[in-house]
DNA sequence: TATGAATGAGCCTTCATTCAT
DNA sequence: GATGAATGAAGGCTCATTCAT
């Protein structure tokens, strides 16, 4: 039911998006969008929410809590960059949206949370592996890079329908767990003068 | 005269904005606005292009193209960080829009592939300097993704005042370049089945 | 079973009652209260017409056809009040908002010639115990100017929950039948010129 | 430029009348009136205020307040009833819109308050040039009754074309000062029981 | 040239009213 | 006979955009 709302908003973008054409879209009329999903504002939470989940719910089934860390990881962002390369117009365009306007900045802080909370307890997990612990903070900043990379080689293989989204994958994975992974252990870079 | 436009778009966002703001703001009228800058779209065209250009700017000043590879990424990384910690109110603000707007789409493909020719070159520099060579598809890949990983950590830091841009610049640094930097090493990860 | 479109009515106004709420104070489905009443409108003059007779019943109750005029025309005007005062989400309420939907006018102007007809007859009765007569226009136009007073204490009365009706119908006789009554006499105030 | 709305809200009621009516009647576009008189219920409300100050001129202009109490009743009735008669569509139709919608209680205090001001004036005055005086409820009381007396009349000569609006006036006084004479010479009627 | 004034078009939202079960 | 579900139609309001001065 959602279905309609998703497609619509990531077409036109929030404000492109106007009710009349997600009530077609959904092949209902506009009073019953309004009936079951209330607002405009409110369908659009409700349509984040469910992208939102349905990709922490990809990932989670994907990457096992007990698996090492570095496979762990793999088949997170093997999951993560499925779902999203496969789901074009879903979660990573909608959650564009929100950033964009400040009424959903509070749902947004929601979401990020839960978002930092699948990553950074994967990293976490094989931090404590190593018997190494890092600031909250840090997970949170190599979470938000990893998503943006990771988005950013989505839009990439979306312009490119003969490129293999496993070998894309394949390049985020080598860049993501190279870093990440040396930082597992203890090597970081530090600026030149420091 | 963009910097009316700048100011009430980072307020406001690009849908918020009203004409009659951005030209209340600039002390002029609103036929004047359409005089010199055209259409409201054209006009946030025009915003983003100057702040992207100032951006591109302050990077290529501070990471000369004679510097040695990590050099030149570290120095690029705290320009850009600074840049966007500086303009709080700008680039990232604007870019953030425009994401969020199917309408700017094209224009962004286009700011995005100048920031990954640059990266992309930086890298190719330092490949050559160890005597290797890689494909340059993939130089492409991973210059997405540390693009894209860039752009979501000014998001973070564009939300976060307090932020320090100099150590969200030395976190990038770690995440890209202890990846990318194996990478160039030849260092590569693989999928555990492969 | 009016009684629920009468206290929504009343609560919200012509306009503001929404058929759902009638429905949901009636504790029947929406259907049902078109199936049995009609259209709203229809159902907002069964509403008024069912006021209006208890009103008038009232006053028919207390004013008797064979009392002297003026005991006559205080017991009608303190059972109007009285009735007015005891109902105070019905009949005024309604025929407020009735006064002010063009849409009733046509109802209107026949509930209010059932009032003029009984207060004309009053009036006549009792010019004819005086041996008096008047014409028929005459008393009509005393008649209205009666109906149109008392209408607007009603009103003034509606207002006020602290007043009390029987002081208020007190004052009304005043006017009125100090007036009327001098009329009865055939005294007449007649224009300075004239 | 009020004209075009206080005739719709006179012909359709305030709910009525939708903003593109007006916007018709007054031969401009809607968001002209938009901008000049703001939202519907700030259009009603200046509506209303223009037609009840120019009441309270035309009765103000005919009763100088140095007249004796009857010629200047007289003239306010004859006034205030050429008023009504002549704007059919004007103050009182307004007036019974504003009383029905609770939207608009506050201006109604406020405008009651001048309404009865004036009325009560005059009586007041003509009060204190007998020696008397009398509470100020209850000159509010009178004039409520006197004006429903004379919109109720007004009504009646809007059903009659061939009927004299001077005679209807004076109809109206006999009804009114014959009555509000008596009550000024302290002669007041009083319930049989009391 | 610069602007005050004007508008076409569209969007969100609501509600009286009716099918299909 | 009763209802949950559905909709056509309309209304208030805003805003990018352009004349006429």
């Amino acid at each position: 039911m959602l279905d309609a709302g998703v497609r619509v908003f990531s077409r036109r973008g929030y404000h492109g998006a106007s009710m009349d054409e997600i009530a077609d879209e959904a092949g209902i009329s506009k009073p019953m969008v309004y009936a079951y999903l209330g607002t405009k504002e409110e369908l659009f939470v409700a349509c984040l929410h469910r992208e939102g989940t349905r990709m922490m719910e990809a990932i989670a089934g994907a990457a096992a809590p007990d698996l090492p860390a570095d496979e762990r990881l793999w088949r997170g962002l093997r999951a993560f960059f499925g779902f999203v390369g496969a789901h074009r117009d879903g979660w990573s365009v909608l959650y564009r949206q929100a950033r964009a306007e400040p009424l959903f900045t509070g749902e947004l802080t929601v979401m990020r949370a839960r978002m930092v909370e699948v990553v950074a307890g994967m990293l976490d997990h094989a931090l404590r592996a190593e018997g190494r612990e890092v600031a909250e903070t840090e997970l949170e900043v190599v979470a938000y890079a990893l998503v943006g990379a990771t988005e950013s080689l989505a839009d990439w293989l979306a312009d490119r329908p003969e490129a293999d989204p496993e070998k894309t994958a394949t390049r985020m994975m080598n860049v993501a767990w190279l870093g990440a992974g040396q930082l597992l252990q203890g090597i970081t870079w530090r600026p030149p003068g420091g």
